[in-house]
DNA sequence: AATGAAATTGGCGATAC
DNA sequence: GTATCGCCAATTTCATT
């Protein structure tokens, strides 16, 4: 099958110890562990949690960017506290015809607001596509939005209670 | 500027989300936006993005932390840099006497390494597991655990051949 | 709550070990 | 790769409005 979207953030193919060109030692998942718990963490404060020289510490995280292990550094909004306290898991089936335009229907659901995380998928599904909306009715016309598309078969929408994103370790 | 993302389908209410405290200006949603976008903005530049004083932004970003309305701030790890290329999402439903129970499984899927998104959902299934692992070996080790698991009627595994994350706008 | 000025701290290049 | 120095930029406190 086509891949939807070609980019800097595709899934590499590794080897056995799943490296890109060198591998990361112990150091540099130091790094990364304080780092995805903290990305705000101050380049000294993370070179002595980790026990390297300031400078060091930082030519390292800039490498890790550079290799394009770190991909970026966010802020965790809760979706609740921003008016958009109902979230669901929408799985999209597309039609069987629809699977050379992959790139617009992949397109079109990274410009809807709504949606904080598309997968895409193997399987019965080819998109899941997590989206946190305002409310009921805001998530029904959604589900219609995705439904008129001419490439959509189908779709399954379940609502999210809750939702946790475990950041231990990498 | 105001806004750093303006999207024409917003879904979202203008106003105020009465789920958390006092709802948020518009000051307030661009510098989230920009946060989400890149969570090392510095303040300096922040503040000039949205038009304030660095020592106001100051005060409303610490305040939105404290509010709840940022959780926090993480680096995005790419997992097949650190050794877990392959990802999938596994759907979970549990046994049926097994429903006053749920702190426990959650406690434990919470615990396993390989699991990035917990999202505990209504309808067919249980919980959906966004989980990211070395090889399909140790796809099926965590598959079999838990399948294992006492409270876990069956699960389906589907495997994710790309995840993106759209960090676009609050 | 927002601001500008002042004091503190950190980022980061250059140099040397 | 690490340690020291030094300059500049950034963070942060505080008095004022």
């Amino acid at each position: 099958m086509v891949r939807p979207d070609p980019s800097p953030n595709d899934l590499r193919p590794t080897g056995a110890s799943g490296a890109t060109g060198r591998a990361l030692d112990e150091i540099d998942r130091a790094l990364l562990g304080h780092l995805v718990a903290d990305a705000r963490t101050t380049n000294a404060a993370l070179a002595e949690k980790v026990g390297i020289a300031a400078s060091t510490c930082l030519a390292r995280v800039r490498a890790l960017r550079e290799r394009g292990v770190i991909r970026g550094f966010h802020a965790d909004v809760d979706p609740a506290a921003v008016g958009l306290p109902l979230q669901a898991m929408i799985s999209v089936r597309l039609q069987s015809d629809a699977r050379d335009r992959l790139g617009e229907f992949t397109a079109l659901v990274r410009r809807l607001p709504a949606v904080r995380d598309v997968y895409f998928v193997a399987g019965a599904d080819d998109y899941l596509l997590h989206v946190a909306t305002a409310g009921t009715g805001a998530l029904r016309d959604l589900v219609a939005t995705l439904n008129n598309h001419r490439d959509v078969a189908g779709t399954v929408t379940s609502l999210i209670f809750d939702h946790v994103r475990t950041a231990h370790g990498v």
